[in-house]
DNA sequence: CTTGAAAGATGGGGTGC
DNA sequence: GCACCCCATCTTTCAAG
């Protein structure tokens, strides 16, 4: 990691590139973006090396395999000093399933996104943190019934200013 | 695609594998299962024709190049018409910063997740979509004030039945 | 499952513009 | 900055045993 570059249209049209297909050869990358081979390599680099792009994944579509419970939690912590914040955000790290959970704004503390074989499963996980005793005073659970959308690509032409 | 074949615990050695580093090569792969080259390498020809897994992608830390927010956002409809769910989720789907979207039960049709520039550019997408008129009758909005976690591998171990 | 081999990709080097 | 060579090594893919 080094300090953060600015990204001209070609690093753009890298990062869209390696988003979509991650196992693109840097020969397909190179002619895609509209360079040679060796100075797109350098700038994917470069990327790489400034934790811009933080790491290569295959996407795996379970459901293909089994059927999955996913669940978002909406969770308000009974008191609010940051060792409460701190240790609810402990636990929660190191439990698999939860695969999301983000601290918000407006009404609660933290919805959650949970996977799970089946609603069973996710239950018996909830009653599992209540007796934890980390400081969940209330929670909701919404059941998603179809997950209509679930991008892994960001839409980078739209979160960065114009040229850089 | 193809039917959905059993998994034994060497596939989902090397699906876990792969959900972790995307760009692995087939011999490190191979090592890492405790398999001869071939063999891994057609189990993992199958599994992607297979549509287990779906595809690779590189994670871009966006917030290295530049600050980012994040939304998300309850909805419910105003008429619950198949018609209506439709033309929702279509509309949905074609605009990249909605990154997520989820159909629930639990007191609101959708769930979704937004990434924009700012709040103010979040604020401008929703004032364009309450005036498409596709159907939204309430909506609330949940600022992620933080990102305690976001993970894009899925715990499979937890979410297959023991052996497949 | 193993070996082996051909075709291609990678990660450099260097030169010149 | 870039393109256009070069090369040695590794990776991928598949045939044959």
């Amino acid at each position: 990691m080094m300090a953060a570059p600015k990204l001209d249209p070609i690093d753009l049209k890298i990062l869209n590139a390696i988003q979509r297909d991650g196992r693109i050869t840097k020969l397909a990358l190179a002619d895609k973006v509209g360079l040679s081979p060796t100075p797109c390599w350098m700038r994917l680099r470069k990327l790489e090396k400034a934790g811009i792009v933080s790491g290569y994944h295959a996407s795996i579509a379970i459901r293909v395999v089994a059927p999955v419970a996913t669940v978002l939690m909406e969770v308000t912590l009974a008191s609010h000093r940051q060792a409460d914040f701190d240790r609810f955000e402990r636990v929660i790290r190191d439990i698999p399933e939860i695969v999301a959970c983000w601290s918000v704004g407006g009404g609660v503390d933290y919805v959650l996104k949970v996977m799970a074989r089946d609603i069973d499963s996710y239950q018996r996980l909830v009653d599992s943190l209540l007796e934890r005793e980390i400081g969940i005073d209330r929670y909701f659970t919404y059941i998603v019934t179809k997950t209509v959308k679930d991008e892994t690509v960001l839409p980078l032409a739209d979160l960065l200013p114009p040229h850089s």
